[in-house]
DNA sequence: ATAGGGTTAG
């Protein structure tokens, strides 16, 4: 006997029939019955329907709470049964299509748990097209992941879900799981997927797994992107992605904690990984990070495989078989490879002795040195100012070049040629040129402006020009940032008419070339152009000659100047402040925006304008333009102030007070003491206090922090690491050359400061016992204007210290005395940790100097007698 | 779906 047992409200009817099924009022699937099969006492009633038709809502009554309990199928008698599961199947598949997914598993629970053999039985006797309408239906309404709690039941009962779903209905899927991930809904949309993976769903085709990654990405879900991924197998490839992206957007702690998710994820190592989390590290600025994840990665597998000695040292056999399996470990998967080290070494570009190390590591395990990591140690040469040893690296790529080792490429090329560049050595850069050329390497845009700057560096601009034309002829097509060179080529050079007319030809598609032919006369009687008398017999090329071809090619390659183009004109605006305005008008009109560079560019101008309140003013309206003033602009505009209104150096204070409000880090050009250093030029007043001050400070902080501490490389590479690296070159404790101090194309800021270093370092040398023997030379440089300028401020400098300063001119008496003495290499390679067997330098790269330069000259009698004064005002205070 | 090079501010 089977019975039905019906809770409605808290009258209990029995109803002893077995076509219940057919009687709609009693059993109106619509209404909600929630089936228990296991205690109907304990079952909460409370629950309301999840879905009510809105057909039904009015006609039907209020949705009572009721349970319906279903006793086990026993009967072993098969026909009956099999008709009670007709009836229940039927049933079942109505609730379906009334949205009542969970009392549809209350109904299979009721089944499967009744011990009837036929599970599949009344899977088969469901009615799908009823089911069906119920899921579309479920789907169109917006409760997909009601649809995929039902459907996790489908599997039980032997149906294949994927079967059932045609075309349509799959689109109705996939609009929904775009719906769920359009309105945020993250977390449900990747369980609904997970879900829909198990049924075998083709996740692909839900949405574009680039855009579901996206998505993911930028509302910072790196946990839910993994899981994600795992639905797409390979995997790894998009767990590099989501790692990628997430460095792309600077968020570190997501990026690494996709890579933790993924790590658990996989079994074994994915070089790929790790790699992509190395270069993430590097994006964000976390190259210690990158260290120690390496160092994990390289590492772990070892201490493991010690751990495991230890354990099993009683056993010679077990110790030799899990050396084995580390062996095979170590040569399969957990050597990192060239790739890892190669990102790791990237990253770390900027400390040099680090990945020095590395390379190392990276030769002991066997990995062989491609051309991407000589490439990268070439960059790390450049960004520590090390030509030496980028030649000396270049040599020996030439060497595996030729023996056919290695295959030199373009960026090879290009950033050696960026090395020589940064060292003003034009004519080496121009010599690689040569070499590539006869490789057979074709220069690209990059090696072209490499190029480009290395002239524009060495203030040439006709040199810079002839290499734009040569470019063009070789049909290479110039970008934004090479004609950006070029323009800052003749800014550097002082030639700012020159610039604005390069830039009015470009700009007018050639038009106005003429302008640039026929006013070119016109520079020579400026007077910011700089004598070019010295360069003149290089200029082999007439220029006007070269025009023609520049107008004709130039005009065929669009132009369009961005910021940086704007910000390098606004330079050469000098001091007019009205042709400035008119540009930053200008880049508007074209939809430019300037950013923090143009304001600090345009302060600039205001203090050359004597003009401090417009200067205050750019650096109030900055966050106007939602640019949030940084160090930089602070430290512009304070400088401004006290060199423009030297008395009154409160205001300069005040606004420096400001900058700390705002939690702007003071760095080192911004300091207290700059504020003061830069108040020398009019004020005597503070010289006397500050210089002592300034060497000490300076000479304490490169002990304190050392030059391997690569947080501190960015201030290293500005002034302190000029000056540190005069004075590791030219001052060590034990020299016995002469004192020559090499101050050319260095700021006025910057030449006192490395005077007042070196000066220093005498005092301590003197102190310490070494006797000065040889005079003081200052390195000047030709003359341009700026240098002009730098001459008179160390001159300046060096008199109110009381010493006696004699200028040498080129050629004159005093430069051929001098020249027997002075002729000391100024290549840096003391600090070398860059063994030459490795890397021979061949002929010692000789840094050639042009013989004709102005210097300034300090006899060591009057170094003594200054010394001496020193000492004795020293011992006064004290 | 994998790396590496060029311009601008103190």
């Amino acid at each position: 006997m089977r019975n039905l047992v019906i809770i409605t409200g808290s009258s209990t009817s029995i109803v002893a029939s077995s076509r219940y099924h057919h009687q709609h009022h009693l059993f109106n699937p619509k209404q909600s019955p929630i089936f228990s099969l296991s205690n109907p006492i304990s079952v909460s009633l409370s629950k309301p329907p999840s879905t009510t038709p809105p057909s039904c809502s009015s006609s039907c009554p209020p949705p009572s709470t009721s349970l319906l309990l279903i006793p086990p199928l026993l009967d072993p008698n098969g026909d009956s049964l099999s008709d009670e599961l007709g009836s229940y199947a039927e049933y079942a598949s109505k609730l379906v299509e009334y949205g009542r997914f969970e009392d549809f598993g209350m109904v299979v629970k009721s089944v499967l748990g009744s011990g009837v053999g036929g599970v599949s039985d009344f899977g088969r006797l469901l009615n799908f097209g009823i089911v069906m309408r119920g899921i579309r239906k479920g789907l169109r309404e917006g409760s997909i992941t009601g649809v995929v709690e039902l459907l996790r039941w489908f599997p039980q009962l032997g149906i294949d879900v994927l079967g059932l779903f045609d075309g349509s209905a799959m689109e109705l899927v996939k609009r929904e799981c775009l719906r769920l991930v359009n309105s945020g809904n993250l977390e449900e949309a990747v369980e609904v997927m997970e879900a829909l993976s198990g049924f075998q769903f083709p996740i692909r085709g839900l949405i574009k797994p680039s855009d579901m990654i996206r998505v993911c990405v930028d509302k910072r879900h790196p946990i839910l992107a993994v899981r994600y991924a795992c639905l797409l197998p390979p995997a790894d490839i998009l767990f590099c992605t989501i790692i990628r992206e997430f460095g792309k957007r600077r968020d570190l702690v997501s990026a690494l904690k996709a890579f933790e998710a993924s790590k658990r994820k996989m079994n074994g190592h994915n070089m790929y990984a790790y790699r992509t989390i190395i270069d993430a590290c590097g994006l964000c600025g976390d190259c210690f990070r990158s260290r120690s994840i390496f160092e994990l990665q390289a590492w772990n597998s070892k201490w493991d495989f010690v751990g495991y000695l230890n354990k099993y040292k009683h056993s010679a056999e077990c110790c030799r078989r899990w050396f084995g399996e580390f062996i095979d470990l170590l040569i399969q998967k957990v050597t990192p490879n060239i790739y890892v080290f190669n990102s790791l070494m990237n990253v770390n570009a900027h400390d040099l002795t680090y990945i020095m190390d590395v390379y190392k590591q990276m030769q002991s395990l066997g990995i062989e040195a491609d051309m991407t990591s000589y490439n990268i140690l070439l960059k790390a040469c450049c960004l520590s100012g090390r030509v030496d040893l980028a030649q000396g690296i270049y040599t020996e790529i030439r060497r595996l070049d030729s023996i056919g080792a290695l295959k030199m490429d373009v960026f090879t090329y290009s950033t050696i040629i960026k090395a020589f560049a940064d060292a003003k050595l034009w004519n080496m850069a121009i010599k690689i040129k040569e070499d590539m050329l006869s490789a057979g390497v074709k220069p690209n845009t990059v090696t072209w402006s490499a190029l480009i700057s290395a002239c524009a560096n060495a203030g040439l601009v006709d040199q810079a020009t002839q290499l734009f034309d040569e470019m063009l002829i070789a049909g290479c097509e110039p970008n934004s940032q090479c004609f950006n060179t070029l323009l800052h080529a003749c800014v550097e050079a002082c030639q700012y008419d020159r610039a604005f007319r390069l830039f009015n030809t470009w700009k007018s598609g050639g038009s106005a070339g003429a302008a640039e032919n026929s006013g070119h006369d016109r520079d020579a009687n400026l007077s910011v152009e700089p004598t070019e008398a010295d360069e003149s017999s290089s200029t082999s090329t007439p220029y006007c000659a070269t025009a023609s071809h520049q107008l004709r090619l130039a005009t065929s390659v669009p132009f369009r100047p961005c910021t940086a183009t704007y910000n390098i004109l606004l330079k050469a605006c000098g001091a007019d402040l009205f042709r400035a305005q008119a540009l930053i008008d200008e880049m508007r009109k074209l939809g430019l925006s300037p950013n923090h560079i143009s304001w600090s560019i345009l302060m600039n101008i205001c203090g050359r304008a004597g003009n401090v309140q417009g200067a205050l003013q750019i650096l109030k309206s900055m966050s106007h333009c939602r640019i949030r003033p940084d160090v930089i602009a602070y430290t512009t505009a304070i400088k401004v102030e006290v060199c423009v209104e030297n008395k009154n150096l409160g205001s300069a204070f005040s606004l420096f007070a400001e900058m700390k409000k705002f939690r702007i880090k003071p760095n080192l050009v911004c300091s207290t003491r700059s504020i003061y250093f830069w108040s020398y030029k009019a004020n005597d007043y503070y010289l006397k206090l500050l210089i002592e001050e300034w060497c000490e400070g300076i000479v304490q902080n490169s002990n304190q922090e050392g030059l391997s501490n690569s947080r501190n490389m960015a201030d290293i590479r500005g002034l302190r690491g000029l000056l540190l690296e005069r004075l590791a070159t030219h001052l060590q404790k034990n020299a016995s050359e002469s004192l020559a101090v090499d101050i050319q194309g260095l700021t006025e800021v910057e030449a006192r400061l490395v005077v007042l270093g070196v000066l220093r370092m005498i005092k301590e040398n003197h102190n310490s016992g070494h006797p000065i023997r040889d005079d003081l030379i200052i390195i000047l440089g030709v003359t341009k204007v700026e240098e002009c300028m730098v001459k008179n401020a160390v001159t300046k400098l060096l008199k109110d210290l009381g010493l006696e300063v004699t200028a040498i001119q080129p050629g004159g008496i005093a430069d051929r005395k001098i020249n027997g003495e002075s002729a000391a290499n100024t290549s840096l390679d003391s600090k070398s940790n860059f063994r030459s067997t490795e890397f021979p330098t061949g002929s010692s790269a000789p840094t050639r100097r042009p013989a004709s330069l102005q210097r300034l000259w300090v006899t060591k009698e009057s170094l003594h007698h200054w010394l001496y004064k020193k000492l004795g005002t020293n011992s006064n205070c004290t």
